[in-house]
DNA sequence: ATATGCACCTGTGTGC
DNA sequence: TGCACACAGGTGCATA
């Protein structure tokens, strides 16, 4: 589910109650993420006050003082939640933490894809492969020439490529190539220039928008205060297989690129 | 090095 | 109503 802008707006709910505040209690319900949560995860956490939430693409990182990182990633499914104490938990609510103020956040994931890890920035090995954020410092017209020289695989997947670019998942992906007007199988290597500068334009105006909008809620995607984002609405091509295209009317075609449903306008974009 | 396919896990929707 | 199957916002690993 959490893309870039779902990430950074869940980021921006939680900043304003939870940074300032220290950790006085984590319980770990169930262990088994996509890596195990490890057995000192509570013990590091207790105690630390937090001093900012950054994010790196699809990461949020939680500062402790003192140096340390709560690293996470929200997976497919996973969601951070604030409630007040004694709030009952529900199903998949595999974390909480609570702070010397009237508040917990709550870590919840079905599917069990997210991450959840203590450490500090060199001991976190996942971050070492984190590409530049596109929303935060997005390439120029000249470094697109540079990202893309050479590759032959689909611009949608090279997109998708977080070493490259990190962020972009399935839902924005798809709906910066329609804005673009690229054909999400087109060989990554074979853009011409005013191709990557109309690429350019649309990754920022659709990371932009999905971001002022909180982000794009098509099925459980909440932000930390329980309120879903409404970018869905202006989903251009995603999830819209025989729908008509918004601009054309010819029916948006669905394919499957990297084993990700794809999703274009043939006439438009080409 | 680069590209692709699948596994990981639970929930939901569809068709029989 | 039950059942089988496909599919879902992501990533990591095995394989060519």
């Amino acid at each position: 589910m959490p893309e870039l802008p779902e990430v950074e707006t869940v980021r921006r709910t939680l900043q304003p109650h939870v940074v300032g505040a220290r950790i006085t209690g984590v319980q770990v319900r169930e262990r088994r993420l996509r890596t195990p949560i490890a057995a000192d995860f509570a013990t590091r956490l207790r105690g630390a006050r937090i001093t900012a939430i950054d994010r790196r693409g699809k990461y949020l990182l939680f500062r402790l003082a003192g140096g340390g990182v709560l690293l996470v990633h929200l997976g497919m499914t996973g969601n951070l939640s604030l409630s007040p104490p004694g709030t009952p938990l529900e199903t998949h609510d595999h974390v909480v933490i609570s702070f010397d103020r009237p508040l917990v956040m709550v870590y919840n994931d079905p599917r069990r894809f997210g991450l959840m890890r203590v450490g500090n920035d060199a001991a976190l090995t996942e971050l070492a492969t984190v590409g530049r954020d596109p929303f935060t410092a997005a390439p120029a017209p000249h470094e697109w020439r540079a990202l893309v020289r050479g590759r032959k695989l689909p611009i949608k997947n090279l997109l998708m490529d977080q070493r490259l670019l990190a962020g972009v998942g399935n839902i924005y992906a798809n709906e910066m190539l329609f804005r673009a007007g690229i054909r999400p199988r087109r060989r990554a290597g074979g853009l011409r220039r005013e191709e990557l500068a109309r690429l350019g334009t649309a990754m920022a105006a659709v990371l932009a928008d999905a971001v002022e909008l909180g982000g794009s809620s098509i099925s459980d995607y909440r932000d930390a205060n329980g309120k879903p984002g409404s970018f869905q609405m202006r989903h251009a091509v995603y999830d819209r297989a025989g729908e008509p295209c918004l601009s054309c009317a010819t029916p948006i075609k669905r394919v499957v690129l990297g084993g990700r449903s794809t999703f274009y306008c043939p006439k438009c974009q080409r």
